[in-house]
DNA sequence: CTGAAAGCGCTTACAG
DNA sequence: CTGAAAGCGCTTACAG
């Protein structure tokens, strides 16, 4: 049996409720002396404090539910990284759920967390219908959405400017020349990558608009097909980093050169982006400050003034030169 | 505030007992028109049951705890996801902490999971002299080690055979013709790596020992030195995906033709190795089964008779054509 | 088959 | 500054 509050007391001579307020730090003074007492008592007894009994007593339980459509895309891998970094930062531990985009499972796994009484819940819209921030916020749990938020939802959302994203994109690849600039979008056009979408649409660039899903495989079959059928673009900006590291693939399997013969840019900028072939220029969002706002905001925070702009990172696939591999 | 059992069984006209017995199915029976009275009451009030509650009482809390190293490296991205998968199954939520390859992290990851009053901790260790499983179990907390036990340790390691899928790799790179086949390792040889560095050794190929921390950057750089230097070697086992991602970007980068001048084979078989450019042929390891049986082993489920042996995956970067891609 | 009650290990008003 | 006690919402022997 592990120790308890009640063999502290006892060792220390004094009651668990000192206990409590030398463990804590409050809401009561203790006196020095006494408090050493204490201090001495757990840590001769290697006293570890049960949470779930303090989060039954006080309504914190010290959990924060995570959702992800898919923790093995690198974008929501470096996302989920940058939460978990932040949660902990603030003495939260970080409960993890994949919805594999499937907008019932994230419910399910919403479901989950509100059972176990977290403190609070961060999704990443996998899209759909269902609204499940709304949900956690009926059972007074702060919820927030963090880059994608269910169309029609009015939740809370922490996401980058991701039409401007896009802009900054086509203006790099018109810098190298190009007029004609292809889009390779998603399946739909809600969320973050309908943003990207629009912006590209603003730029009246007269490129193709592709479409695949969100992963590298879909990406590399549809840019097969395209080169098959010689229609290929000489110039493309991809939704996300997933699907170009699909195209990139793609384009190495059929000999087509990157940047030569397709000059590519991608929307994430994550940390895989670096270390592609070749490395690939990407407008990158600050996927750390993005975490940082949402775990802030989910904390109680005021919206912040701070406004969430990705940065053009130049590497090779646009047609720039090879940066030093850091 | 949530409902609660009270109140559903004040709604239902019978006793808090009764109200778990039925949600819970058991320990005792329950007369079926009570029990749907019961159900109705439930449903009618939103009731979701408070977990926090059941498990100080208990003693199951439902949280399982996983540290990784790193949730961004592909490998222990898709250990990770897979262990989620199979945490899910069978009913518990997954509490994820990154060690960032630091073992004092991993302690502090690990004391914050005993303080939750975990069910269990899987930690795919970073090294280093502290045990965190030893003191789970010291804790009467189930842990195991997943992929790599730190050195010196006894606790339970799920784990393949690192040195065979070496020994694998090995073989297919000679029936390319290859003799003189180098090997790029971690910083040490502990661990999955030190052992599929023996199985290297025991190949006795002549070829040279490389050695780079566990980051495509420090793959990168190290290939760009020994392009510079006129020392690559013509053949290459690398001993993790995530550095033969940084071998691959610093190969495009200086122009080096994979797999003509230099022929790559991988020993993770992440996913991410179907889209690198070129793909790369890999030792895959059974990641999905590993996670199953370190779930299993932590239910109590003894040793399984199963053994965990790597598939060879043919792809473009040894010197096979391109297979079509999925 | 059902219910009153103890108790899991804390936190925190309340009284001293 | 300190302590006795209530109570968070469950689960589960125990008695009926």
């Amino acid at each position: 049996m592990a120790t308890t509050m009640a063999e502290v007391a006892r060792r220390a001579g004094t009651s668990v409720a000192v206990v409590s307020y030398v463990l804590n730090d409050g809401p009561r003074p203790v006196a020095a002396e006494t408090r050493a007492r204490v201090l001495k008592a757990a840590e001769d007894l290697g006293y570890r404090r049960n949470r779930i009994a303090a989060a039954l007593r006080s309504g914190s339980s010290g959990l924060v539910g995570v959702v992800l459509p898919d923790a093995v895309n690198p974008y929501f891998a470096a996302l989920g990284r940058e939460l978990e970094k932040a949660l902990t930062a603030v003495g939260k531990l970080t409960v993890v759920a994949n919805s594999a985009f499937d907008p019932a499972r994230q419910s399910d796994a919403v479901e989950g967390f509100l059972a176990a009484q977290v403190d609070g819940v961060i999704v990443v819209s996998a899209g759909g219908d269902e609204d499940p921030v709304a949900r956690a916020r009926a059972a007074d749990t702060p919820a927030v959405y963090l880059h994608h938020r269910p169309p029609g939802s009015a939740a809370v959302l922490v996401a980058p400017d991701n039409a401007a994203a896009t802009v900054m994109a086509v203006e790099h690849l018109r810098s190298h020349g190009h007029e004609r600039i292809a889009f390779l979008a998603g399946p739909d056009d809600h969320g973050p990558v309908g943003r990207r979408l629009a912006g590209w649409r603003a730029a009246a660039t007269g490129g193709a608009l592709l479409r695949s899903e969100f992963t590298r495989a879909a990406a590399a079959r549809l840019t097969a097909g395209l080169i098959a059928e010689n229609e290929l673009p000489r110039a493309l900006v991809v939704a996300t980093d997933e699907q170009a590291i699909g195209v990139l693939a793609a384009a190495c399997a059929a000999g087509v050169g990157v940047p030569g013969e397709l000059a590519l840019v991608g929307c994430d900028g994550t940390p895989d982006a670096e270390f592609t072939a070749p490395s690939l220029t990407v407008t990158a969002q600050p996927l750390s400050t993005m975490a940082g706002h949402a775990v802030r905001r989910l904390l109680g925070a005021p919206p912040e003034e701070e406004r969430l702009v990705a940065e053009l990172v130049r590497r090779r696939s646009c047609g720039c030169p090879q940066p030093q591999l850091q």
